[in-house]
RNA sequence: UGGGGUAUAGCCAAGUUGGUAAGGCAGCGGGUUUUGAUCCCGUUAUUCGUUGGUUCGAGUCCAGCUACCCCAGCCA
């Protein structure tokens, strides 16, 4: 609903748009490849929106493959959570999620396809050696010892390798290719290395896994991928992904096209930064919702919808991006603008005490759920002698712009009466304790009888049918809007990411639990029910504040 | 002269047979409003990294220059 309807058009699309036109394909096939060594994050969702996205707009298939060549840094776990967050997404892979893994006997068969065409040798070279031999950006490499090694002893070799009869880092397999190439990834790749690793999917069948660049392009292959796209770190490795498939027997030719990936604002991006503010603690899981993962994203109140129309709005192209976090956030509240309903909640509590209304009174008001939807119905809050406010809706004095309740002035209750402030009971300390007012009992649902304007509306919630409820408010979890270029990123990390405040939600909400959804609010922000909440204390989490122009003026010189 | 890429407003981004700069976010001004929200209206690049060239005409073509990003894992 929020979304925008008109389809994306870039780059990508439009080679698309062309190699059907020209009839390349019959039908367009995309991948999603994650290795599952972390969760996903909205960087990977601009990926999925891509690839997923176009499958569906142009009646192809898009395909989930678990990139898993490195076991030592993989788990099931991660397998697990990519699945359920892309479907959480709102998207469906063709067939069952796909495997690397599930090659490796292809990928094996085509390594010694190419010791057997000469094309590739086992290199019993030291990974000293190896960095050695392969020259500078400036200056040419040079061949390996053992470069020229005749193809049965490679063949021999590579089953030796793959038997187990070699120490991890003894030998590798290494495409024969060209030691001067200006291309680092083409001075003879390693595309096979000897790992006595437990894998996640094969268990303790190999002892030797393919390298990315070996892998990739095979896979592709095998499952008809006709545009794999990625992005733009892989530009140079597109001239190793198209040199194995020539070099291969192999009936399909996919293409590598690159975009750039996303940067955002106030956050890191990079699998290794946030592997480690989870592991150092620094927030409490990969589901934190100050985290930019899908999981923490989803905690925070984001919608699968607001995420789409997210990496929608931003585009696919290559050039380098930093976007802005009020870009992701404009995103949520204009979902959430039309389908929260409406509640209140006093986050900071004040008392405020009606006195000329009698203390066993308690009213029923009808309120709308939502201002511009009528169709959403209302929801029954109760009004009574006792209230409470938000603490910063009231001052003793203040000039004509402060719209709220000031002593000796008066305010409307958002959906019920106008109250005036009367006079105001203190602690020792000087705080206020409780605002004594009276009330108009003429005003509910209409302006004063006597034409008198109040022009200020404050939210409350009837301190009778209260419910306690815990509010937790985000803030950007760094203080600068690049943090992976700082030297060590941690340091820039807000200490004042979460802040907590204790205060009540009307009587409704008790039993809100994560699966109720979203409400707004009124006058604070968009928020959604924590896992962390019970019935005795519920956990509202805030996903977003309502754009705040009174904090513009407020703080505005002058 | 290692190679590969990218340069359009504060941010993202259209612009593709050269014809006289879309849109979104943010901002600013105004209107409606029992949310300082939403909504509505208006406004925001004489200019496309830069310097030259071709042309009646260039963001789009050509040449030079500059800036930034990526590549020297047995990571992906």
């Amino acid at each position: 609903m929020a979304e925008t309807e008109n389809r994306p058009t870039n780059f990508i699309r439009q080679i698309i748009e062309k190699d059907l036109a020209a009839g390349l394909h019959q039908q367009v096939k995309t991948r999603f490849p994650p290795e599952p060594n972390g969760y996903l994050h909205i960087g990977h969702a601009k990926s999925i929106c891509l690839n997923f996205g176009i499958a569906q707009d142009y009646q192809g298939a898009c395909n989930l493959r678990f990139d898993d060549t490195n076991p030592e840094k993989e788990d099931i776990s991660f397998v697990n959570s990519i699945s359920h967050d892309v479907r959480w997404l709102g998207f469906e892979w063709e067939g069952e999620p796909c495997y690397s893994s599930n090659y490796f006997d292809q990928l094996h068969a085509y390594a010694n396809e190419l010791i057997d065409k000469g094309l590739a040798y086992v290199d019993f070279s030291s990974h000293e050696e190896v960095r050695a031999l392969r020259g500078t950006l400036t200056e040419p490499g040079r061949n390996s010892a053992y470069r020229d090694t005749d193809v049965a002893t490679n063949r021999r070799e590579f089953a030796k390798m793959t038997a187990g009869e070699y120490a991890e880092g003894q030998c590798s397999l290494r495409a024969k290719i060209d030691m001067a190439s200006p291309f680092m990834c083409m001075r003879d790749p390693i595309i096979y290395r000897v790992k006595f690793a437990h894998h996640h999917q094969t268990g303790d069948k190999w002892c030797v896994y393919p390298m990315y660049d070996f892998t990739h392009c095979i896979s592709d292959a095998l499952e008809g991928i006709t545009h794999s796209l990625c992005t733009l770190e892989f530009q140079d490795n597109r001239r190793l992904y198209d040199w194995v498939i020539d070099n291969i027997t192999i009936d399909c030719t996919p293409r590598q096209y690159e975009f750039s990936r996303l940067n955002l604002e106030y956050t890191v991006l990079s699998k290794r930064r946030l592997i480690q503010l989870v592991d150092e603690q620094h927030v409490s899981g990969w589901d934190d919702p100050r985290m930019p993962t899908i999981a923490g994203l989803r905690r925070r109140g984001y919608t699968a919808g607001s995420i789409r129309e997210f990496c929608k709005r931003i585009g696919v192209t290559k050039m380098d991006n930093m976007v802005e976090m009020g870009m992701l956030e404009s995103c949520i509240r204009d979902d959430l603008n039309v389908n929260a309903p409406r509640a209140m909640a006093v986050l900071e509590p004040v008392k405020v005490i009606i006195e000329n209304m009698a203390a066993s009174e308690s009213q029923t008001i009808d309120a709308p759920l939502h201002p511009n939807d009528e169709t959403m119905g209302t929801r029954s809050i109760t009004f009574s002698r006792e209230v409470y406010i938000e603490a910063e809706d009231f001052r003793e004095e203040a000039n004509k712009k402060f719209k709220r309740l000031v002593l000796g002035k008066e305010v409307r209750l958002r959906n019920a009466y106008v109250i005036k402030a009367e006079r105001v009971d203190k602690d020792s300390d000087g705080n206020i304790k409780t605002i004594y007012c009276t009330y108009d009992v003429d005003t509910l649902g209409k302006d004063p009888a006597d034409g008198r304007k109040v022009k200020g509306v404050i939210h409350w919630v009837d301190a009778a049918t209260a419910v306690p409820a815990q509010f937790r408010l985000y803030d950007r979890l760094f203080t600068v809007p690049n943090p992976a270029a700082q030297d060590d990123f941690v340091e820039a990390i807000n200490p004042e990411s979460l802040t907590v405040k204790h205060g009540y939600v009307e009587a409704g909400l008790r039993g809100a639990t994560p699966e109720s959804g979203a409400w707004q609010f009124e006058r604070t922000g968009y928020f959604c029910c924590d896992p962390d909440s019970q019935a005795e204390q519920l956990v509202f989490n805030q996903t977003v504040g309502l754009r705040d122009t009174w904090a513009k003026i407020e703080h505005a010189p002058g």
